[in-house]
DNA sequence: ATCGTTGCAAACTCTTTGCAGGATT
DNA sequence: AATCCTGCAAAGAGTTTGCAACGAT
């Protein structure tokens, strides 16, 4: 039987409210704001269980800490600000139909990260 | 002045022979080949000279420790198996003309994964 | 012989886990 | 009251660094 604890409950909002794919670290530092003595173990703890509940999906990021967003969305790409790092939701698919692969190889998906200076950087 | 020492040799050779983007413990593996008693700290800080000296470029991947490829090729993207993990180059660009993004936003550049069965895993 | 490089082990960082106390039902 | 959840601290995994010995020049 799974709990509603204040901690909880702080995380879940912190996604509502940022609007966009948040590290365990972004997570910490957004939902202490209500439960301060809020610690990373319980994040982690958190993420996990909301990403096995399906109310959360993981974003793996090249070379940084996997991000994680409310799950349920279309397929979507993301971008990552040079300046600030913070990830951003992108609409629509920015591949090209057919992609050409080597002979042997078969694709299931693919992802795609696009960098630059988001709107407040500018 | 920078030594040519049987370690880094090994290193370099397993990159031109491996023709694919390589991680640190794979690099360790396939160059203990040649130096057997070669350590993993050795195998890291002779990347980051490599990577320095423009030899090798870094590839960051999601979710997965960094792979590091010979430089100079032209604009490319990657592929991982998800049956073996390994990481092959792909020829071309995927991505179509001009990405949508929210206003406000300027990108300068992208990486695209593609992710499926490579020709040994098929 | 010099001094850049190596191997080992310790240090770090990020994430996960054990445990006893605390909070939710 | 029962037991799930939390905070703390320790344990892991991957990467980096200090140091004394080694080896390329």
């Amino acid at each position: 039987m799974t709990r509603n604890t204040q901690q909880k409950e702080a995380i879940r909002t912190a996604f509502e409210q940022a609007n966009r794919p948040l590290s365990p670290d972004e997570v910490l530092t957004l939902a202490s704001k209500k439960v301060k003595q809020l610690s990373i173990a319980t994040v982690y703890r958190n993420i996990s269980t909301l990403v096995e509940d399906a109310f959360l999906l993981t974003v793996d990021v090249p070379g940084e800490a996997s991000r994680y967003e409310i799950a349920g969305k279309e397929h979507h790409h993301h971008f990552q600000c040079d300046e600030c790092g913070k990830i951003f939701e992108l609409e629509g698919c920015l591949v090209k139909d057919r992609p050409r692969l080597p002979r042997g190889f078969r694709s299931t998906r693919h992802e795609v990260f696009v960098y630059g200076h988001c709107a407040s950087c500018a």
